[in-house]
DNA sequence: AATAAAAATGTGCTCGAACACACACAAATT
DNA sequence: AATTTGTGTGTGTTCGAGCACATTTTTATT
């Protein structure tokens, strides 16, 4: 009944040889009216899917997929992803999979523009990259599709059709998370900070999206009273990053929460217990720092957006798709990770 | 440098044929010294690792692997591993793999044994199962290996090293997840029941793990003062569970906190409105009826155990083990997912 | 030295899909 | 009638590992 049928026992079935199988199989023509009816008879009985370990075999090809994500240097956010690029490559090394990395600096849109060019002239099977300039992108999507190479993003998305494969989390959500915990914490009512930390502004659309979320929470829970703030918070010229931070919390007045929408929630962290003590905080991801802070209880929550995953899935996707056909998910959305002091160690592996 | 090498390359290399190469690499003997040494200089050299995707096209076997896990009949936890189980019959169907799934009632051990004795006979290539009775489960882990048929453990632990793969959550930790939100809603002081509701005992030292988790983060914590107590509920006869449930809660003082260990949190957010209302909730599982509480604010927070994901990899692991030669991770640990009302579909799909 | 026995080595087939190629047989052209 | 084109069909090889079997070489025995 529900055996695994090969192309021989199909042709045995139909009278013919396995070419002629094989020719209707693949639509190629030169085959009999006859012919053809006797092989779709059988092909209609027993739902036919070819091996696929055979057909990889047959195949035999080396894939090279490269990557394109911001130099780890530059921040630590995307550390965890190296790792999954490692195991990666040692999980499927074997199966003729070369991989190779491709950095660019997150704070420059020429740099990414440079790394992608090389890579689209290099003409690997596939491109994953995170999309952090949104126009120059789009433009690499358009360039991979007419080079035939199969194009995927992760961390952030660009609304494009092109793209074969997206993995991301729901920002807008995790911004109604975040509100959650906070009326959780808080209670009823409260005065909330949200706080846009970015070098430069790169992240405006990630971050605005997560603010949406979060006074979407606010806004329809009406028993809630809370006054909300908005804070664009970037490095001025001539004084430090840390400088610039204290600055602002010195200038305000002490509020319940603070929500920090970007990885840089130890910034604030940094200065709590100086300037308004008894406000809880909640950022995204778990770079090391973060968790310092978040172990200090001087962190309430993270939220873990969880690249390593987001790369280890885009490309252990592609990777079935070459090798074994198996069809790309087009997109993926992650599930949004509470974090606290108990259950951070279990996400870091 | 880096490139993948066959047996005829190797064999090129030695100058001896594909045979003798062949000989050497499975310690077959037969081979003479001076063949041995030049075969083996060439595999020094190069670190052959033997293409998965051949050995497991001449290979071409069938496996079978048998599920025993709880019937959801009974309890809807399980559900969700129904899925995982129909995701992997389609995902590898076409690589040969069959799954076979034998459910028991999780209330008695004879039903069981009986469905493991069967299952056993049936001479799978591997068994996976939920090793729910303790005793039990290892006289099947024995008759597993005498039988050499591999057998892997999901969702309970048996600390018995003969499992070749076990998957599940540390329980200790995720007791210490709960006490930390606790500590989190209620404050530095308060008054936490611990509850362990189970229709029999088969989850006593499932329960026992959080209730040391719990109580350990309080006790290592000494700027917290907390009342702790804990109660058995177990379906009495003559009367339902739910008035079991109900004839509790008249009976204590109202608490802060409630801690469910089991999946039986919506039991208590049943009757919560009119016994103890300020009292938070925190349970475990995402089965519906606790996510339906959850949405009312009736539950605070529910920790997702993910039996479909543990299937899943379970699953997984195998059939890549018995597929490509990839070793099998002994034993793994699941992320502690913290779930409230705006994170909770993610963890559904 | 001749022959048997043992050891070492190489050849060839299989797994299933995919495709090149050779061959058959018909119809169309000179 | 002989040759060319075309169409349909089957055979054979490849991918790499693994093992059965055949062949060659070495060693032991009479």
């Amino acid at each position: 009944m529900k055996e695994n049928y090969t192309i021989k026992d199909i042709a045995e079935m139909a009278g013919v040889s396995k070419g002629t199988v094989d020719r209707v199989i693949h639509k190629r023509g030169k085959v009999s009216p006859a012919a053809l009816e006797q092989v779709n008879k059988v092909l209609d009985k027993i739902e036919y899917k070819p091996n696929p370990i055979a057909k990889s075999l047959k195949n035999n090809k080396n894939y090279n997929i490269s990557i394109l994500l911001p130099d780890a240097e530059a921040d630590p956010y995307w550390e965890p992803c190296y790792e999954a690029i490692s195991q990666v490559e040692n999980e499927f090394s074997h199966f003729g999979i070369k991989i190779h990395k491709s950095l660019f600096k997150p704070s420059s849109t020429k740099s990414f523009k440079k790394a992608a060019d090389a890579l689209i002239d290099s003409k690997p099977d596939a491109i994953l990259m995170v999309p952090l300039f949104y126009i120059e992108a789009e433009n690499v999507a358009k360039r991979c599709v007419e080079a035939d190479i199969k194009i995927a993003t992760f961390n952030n998305y660009i609304k494009d059709h092109k793209i074969n494969f997206e993995i991301g989390q729901d920002l807008f959500q995790s911004g109604r998370v975040a509100a959650k915990l906070f009326n959780m914490l808080l209670g009823k009512s409260g005065s909330i900070a949200i706080l846009h930390i970015d070098e430069a502004f790169q992240n405006a659309s990630h971050m605005q999206e997560k603010e949406r979320g979060f006074k979407d929470f606010f806004n329809l829970n009406k028993k809630l009273d809370f006054k909300i703030d908005v804070h664009n918070l970037k490095k001025e010229s001539k004084i430090t990053f840390d400088q610039t931070i204290e600055n602002f919390l010195k200038s305000i007045d002490p509020v319940d929460g603070i929500f920090v929408t970007t990885s840089k929630a130890y910034l604030i962290a940094n200065h709590i217990a100086t300037y308004t003590p008894d406000s809880v905080i909640i950022g995204y991801d778990l770079v090391s720092e973060n968790i310092k802070y978040l172990e200090e209880n001087k962190i309430a929550f993270l939220i873990h957006q969880d690249p390593k995953k987001q790369v280890y899935l885009s490309l252990t996707n592609l990777i079935e798709f070459f090798l074994f056909d198996k069809p790309l998910q087009e997109s993926v959305l992650l599930p949004i990770d509470i974090i606290n002091t108990e259950n951070f160690p279990q996400y870091l592996n």
